[in-house]
DNA sequence: AAGGCGGGGTT
DNA sequence: AACCCAGCCTT
């Protein structure tokens, strides 16, 4: 199902809409960490690389704290891997904190610690596509570089009326050519963020607040009368299943209760990160054996099952815990005792956080 | 062109 | 319980 008709605005509508936007977002944007003047170029990176599927609630606090731990580029450029995920960690796909962690280094170390200030030239970042290229180039650099994300194609989709799903093809040509075409030349960043405030705050997927919209005029989808026709659905996958189990191995260090840790290989799921050892079922005696040197007895019933859904994946563990005594250093490299208390800053993804605060509960009763 | 990649807010 | 979020990269 593609759209044929023309997507174009007359040279007046585009001025009106234009300057609708920009007054209603002066008069109801919201006050968020990474607007303001003395935001730099590399703050605004930040914030768009944590905000790719990432709503503005959850991004918040975490790029507070990451400004507070890597506040310039150099800072970020010469901290090591793990700590870039111990401050990424409960964020989800962790690849883009590698990605902003290796531009770091290519901007330091070939550009001179400048970034990039045009669309083009950004996206030779890695983690910077089509998106965050118009975003860092219109917000920080004031290039009238177009920008489409999730909000921008519901707003586009229901003010011309475009059907099907949003991330075809045809539509993704539609809804990059509307804008480029409506782009404001005098405030390109203002006028990008007013889109995608106003999917995010009015144009939103189930009841949208027609009657506090500024370009209501301008809307076919509500001509129409049924504006949350647009866009159409968009077809996926149902998640795949997979068990796991896993054991909260705890042992004694330094006179300290620490825990057993394993690296994850650096592709894939939770690259990187740290997780207690995990295996399928029927696997996880053997890991333990290979860790820790010995074979691990194991009680018979599990402290409990534990759900983690993810949009492609629905993981269900079954969870055990065993105490070694002493923490003697593990067979395997990728493997380490950390203290129980600082679990809190390790790079654990929130599987795996909630695993070790099951066995932690379950323990201490 | 399709699939992998996280986690949580909203309704 | 759906739906979707300031997407990008690999295959």
């Amino acid at each position: 199902m593609s759209e044929t008709e023309p997507h174009t605005f007359s040279p007046e509508e585009r001025e009106e809409l234009r300057e609708s936007l920009l007054t209603w977002y002066a008069r109801h944007r919201r006050d968020l960490p990474w607007r303001g003047d003395d935001v730099p170029a590399y703050g605004t990176w930040v914030s768009e690389i944590m905000l790719q599927q990432t709503q503005v609630a959850t991004v918040r606090d975490y790029y507070v704290r990451w400004m507070a731990r890597f506040p310039d580029v150099t800072a970020l450029a010469e901290a090591e891997l793990e700590q870039v995920l111990e401050q990424w960690s409960g964020l989800g796909y962790y690849r883009r904190a590698r990605l902003l962690h290796e531009g770091a280094k290519y901007v330091v170390e070939k550009l001179d610690g400048e970034l990039p200030g045009t669309a083009s030239a950004l996206r030779a970042l890695p983690g910077v596509g089509p998106y965050t290229a118009g975003a860092i180039a219109s917000i920080a650099f004031g290039e009238a570089a177009p920008l489409v994300d999730g909000n921008v194609e519901r707003v586009f989709a229901r003010l011309r009326g475009v059907g099907g799903d949003p991330k075809g093809r045809e539509n993704q040509k539609t809804f990059w050519a509307i804008a480029a075409e409506l782009v404001d030349a005098s405030d390109p960043g203002s006028f990008n963020q007013s889109l995608m405030e106003l999917g995010a705050t009015v144009c939103t997927p189930k009841s949208p607040s027609c009657l506090l919209c500024p370009v209501r005029p301008y809307c076919s989808a509500l001509a129409e009368g049924d504006v949350t026709r647009y866009p159409g659905k968009r077809v996926r996958k149902p998640p795949k299943e997979v068990a796991l189990r896993s054991c909260v191995v705890s042992g004694d260090l330094d006179g300290e209760r620490a825990v057993l840790v394993v690296k994850r290989p650096d592709k894939g799921i939770w690259a990187g990160l740290l997780e207690p050892p995990t295996a399928p079922p029927g696997e996880l005696e053997g890991l333990l054996e290979a860790l820790v040197g010995r074979p691990v007895e194991l009680p018979a019933e599990p402290l409990g099952q534990l759900e983690h859904r993810l949009s492609h994946r629905l993981m269900t563990f079954s969870v055990t815990s065993a105490h070694v005594g002493e923490a003697a250093e593990p067979a395997r490299d990728d493997a380490r005792w950390i203290l129980e208390r600082e679990l809190d800053d390790a790079a654990l993804s929130s599987a795996s956080r909630k695993l070790f605060a099951l066995a932690r509960g379950a323990l201490s009763e």
